[in-house]
DNA sequence: ACAATTTTTGTTTTT
DNA sequence: CAAAAATTGT
């Protein structure tokens, strides 16, 4: 974002006609576009974030003189690049008109407008306005609680729930799944859960994510005076990062689009990642077109980033993909440097010589720290490389670690809120029914939730129901009444904002006194930053924004995830990890789609940088709990030689299993070791297990697996009959 | 009921 | 290896 600074800073000086100078000729033409369906294919660095603002304030400035105003509808993919666009535009905007306010402009993502729209109307489809939005971590303590109850191995959640997320964003409903039987590789146990964890949301007045999407176009498919209502009111349709929306956020667009069709879409087909999550590349293919025949379309080819080394290092790894839009992408920018790899013999000599790297180029005086950023596949790997920077004193920061869930105190204090509107939130009351500790234990839980099972009802109206049941001890029938006086007491009072509802409820509960400094201090903190926030207000930012912080990263080299450096962009960059089974990663192999989205990690990672590009990898990495040998990356091959400077202290030997897997220009996913610790396996007698361990060579393949209902097996993998799954 | 201890288990990316 | 779950002891 910092990075961007000097494009505003360029912007600022624009009046109001589109300023030709600082813009090409298609980015002209993109921008100028005003009538009809567009799609803008922008390669990485061309410019796009310039070309959506710009595009955004030329609308609002054209139409402002005549007599029906734009109203823009910009779809971002997060929250901080909607807040980002929000900033510029203003900016643009401001040098006409004074204070402009951009808060209730629908600026935002899928998920953010969906919840405004829903806010509003959803009663419409017979929800309570005042629903409750689960996040991730709340939606896995939903689905754990479904599998322990139908007996399910537990373990299994994660899956579970990435494959309801999936059925949902492809809109397939449970119901629909047990009609059509085993239309898409059908598992009964998975439509079951899939099936109560929709009816508990339901019954329970909450939504997921995925809900936010469906619930709008189950809306405006039942009511198309409301659908109507949308549509009259967008005048126009912005949509970034278009290559990573899914099917279900797809067919909203096209319910939203009005009749004249004004809808723009930005992307990259190039740099779509976000598969495991739905997102759908062909949307950016052929759908678009297909679906608006009448789109004109624009590519930005002319890149400002990368010089010519890392534009064709970078092209040649792509190139490879077979899905995928044909683009040249072009620079000014000097032929630069050229690309280096090296190959170490350990991750610690690979984060050493990193390091050491970058304090030479700093102390030469030639880069800030802000300036570097180191990239890999899995956070996993930047421990080596924070260790070795906090011995060199070299500040950084670790963008976007994934673990930085709330915070345990805050997820409380955020129950208690969401009790105060929703008393069903089942998940909420499970978690504070006993925090702080109020003598209602496991067992008591137990009882209760079988009765809610028992009679469908939620938790909180089953432990109400319990006080009149028989065979309960009136020492906890005291504890459980006062519990509920407690609940209903919160859920009475109106309150103005975050911080008196807080107070009122830590006067009741003291739940503040069990904390310590640390915890007390974030939950100051929340309590500042949300002084006049209402309550629904501040529910919605908790779930929807994710909590990143914006510490300024002045001054700090950035380390982080492929994923996440999207959109940003650095003078030196290092990707480390080039190795496989870390990228392409082993989990993500195993299919021709899915190498082309690892391959499409690595193309963006390189694409970030614009003078000096570093791709590392080492033979021996700690991975989890043991030391494993690693070979180099396939994708390293596809670099041609002449824009690449190879210090390898080993030649770079391609060994036997990745020649099988070279010849052929398509894809194949590798087949020589297809088992590795932490796969699933099904045994035609045990069952479904975990490989823990895999060791010999050719025909004498041992594994150890670990089947939940048998135990510890050791198999020779020639004779076992496993099934990969 | 709860704290302390031992066992198990997962390990990609995120709105 | 670390976090979560299960088990044990009080």
């Amino acid at each position: 974002m910092q990075r961007d600074q000097h494009m505003l800073s360029a912007s600022v000086r624009l009046t109001k006609d589109i300023p030709k100078d600082i813009l090409n000729e298609n980015q002209r033409i993109a921008i100028e576009h005003d009538q009809g369906p567009m799609l803008i294919l922008a390669g990485a660095g061309s410019g796009k974030t310039k070309l959506l603002t710009h595009k955004y304030s030329h609308l609002i400035n054209k139409f402002s003189k005549s007599d029906n105003e734009a109203t823009i509808l910009a779809l971002t993919f997060s929250n901080n690049a909607a807040e980002d666009m929000r900033k510029q535009i203003s900016n643009l905007l401001s040098q006409e008109n004074e204070n402009i306010n951009l808060d209730d402009n629908w600026i935002g993502t899928f998920h953010y407008m969906c919840n405004r729209i829903l806010r509003e109307d959803i009663h419409a489809i017979g929800y309570h306005n005042n629903f409750i939005v689960y996040d991730s971590f709340d939606q896995s303590t939903l689905i754990k609680h479904i599998l322990k109850d139908l007996n399910i191995y537990e373990a299994l959640y994660m899956g579970i729930a990435s494959k309801i997320d999936y059925f949902k964003t492809s809109m397939i409903t449970a119901e629909e799944l047990l009609q059509k039987g085993s239309g898409y590789d059908f598992d009964e146990k998975i439509v079951k859960v899939y099936t109560r964890y929709q009816d508990e949301l339901k019954k329970t007045c909450v939504l997921d994510f995925n809900d936010l999407v469906m619930l709008t176009i189950k809306l405006f498919e039942e009511h198309p005076d409301i659908l109507d209502k949308y549509r009259n009111l967008f005048t126009h349709i912005l949509v970034d990062e278009f290559q990573d929306i899914n099917f279900a956020q797809y067919k909203l667009l096209l319910m939203l689009a009005n009749s004249n069709n004004n809808i723009c879409v930005v992307g990259d087909d190039d740099q779509s990642i976000y598969k495991f999550k739905g997102s759908d590349v062909d949307n950016i293919l052929t759908k678009f077109e297909q679906d608006f025949p009448k789109s004109s379309i624009v590519k930005l080819e002319q890149t400002y980033r990368c010089s010519q080394n890392i534009l064709d290092a970078s092209h040649s790894v792509i190139h490879k993909n077979i899905n995928r839009r044909s683009k040249q992408l072009w620079t000014t920018k000097g032929s630069g440097e050229k690309v280096n790899h090296h190959w170490f013999m350990t991750e610690e000599e690979e984060a050493r010589y990193i390091t050491k790297t970058i304090k030479d180029l700093y102390l030469k005086g030639d880069y800030t720290y802000d300036q570097i950023a180191i990239l890999f596949r899995v956070n996993l790997v930047s421990k080596v490389l924070e260790n070795q920077l906090k011995a060199e004193r070299i500040p950084f920061n670790v963008i976007g670690d994934t673990n930085v869930f709330l915070n345990k105190e805050i997820k409380d204090i955020v129950s208690y809120i969401r009790l105060t509107l929703n008393k069903d939130d089942n998940v909420s009351l499970r978690r504070i029914i006993n925090t702080p500790p109020r003598g209602i234990g496991s067992a008591t839980i137990k009882k209760i939730e079988l009765l809610a099972k028992k009679e469908g009802i939620s938790l909180y109206q089953a432990a109400k129901n319990t006080l009149d049941l028989k065979g309960i001890s009136s020492l906890i029938k005291d504890k459980l009444s006062s519990f509920i006086a407690l609940v209903d007491d919160i859920s009475s009072q109106s309150y103005e904002n975050v911080v008196e509802a807080i107070k009122y409820i830590d006067n009741l509960i003291g739940y503040t006194t069990t904390l310590d400094d640390e915890q007390l201090k974030s939950i100051f903190e929340l309590m500042s930053n949300n002084a006049d926030t209402k309550l629904v207000r501040f529910l919605d930012t908790v779930s929807l924004k994710k909590e990143t912080d914006f510490v300024s990263d002045k001054g700090r080299i950035s380390l982080t995830t492929l994923h996440n450096v999207k959109g940003m962009e650095f003078p030196v960059v290092f990707i480390t990890g080039l190795e496989e089974g870390l990228l392409p990663h082993f989990k993500a192999s195993s299919s021709s789609s899915e190498l082309e989205v690892e391959r499409r990690l690595f193309y963006v990672g390189m694409t970030r940088a614009s003078d000096k590009l570093f791709v590392t990898g080492a033979k021996k990495r700690r991975i989890y709990a043991k030391y494993q040998t690693q070979e180099p990356s396939r994708f390293l091959l596809d670099m041609p030689r002449e824009c690449c400077h190879w210090a390898v202290q080993q030649p770079i030997v391609i060994q036997s299993t990745l020649k099988h897997i070279q010849p052929s220009p398509v894809l194949v996913a590798p087949t020589i070791f297809p088992y590795n610790t932490g796969c699933r396996v099904r045994h035609p007698k045990w069952g479904v297990g975990v490989i823990r361990d895999c060791y010999g060579e050719n025909d004498d393949v041992r594994v150890t697996v670990n089947f939940p209902d048998v135990g510890i097996k050791r198999l020779a993998l020639k004779f076992a009959n496993l099934e990969r799954i």
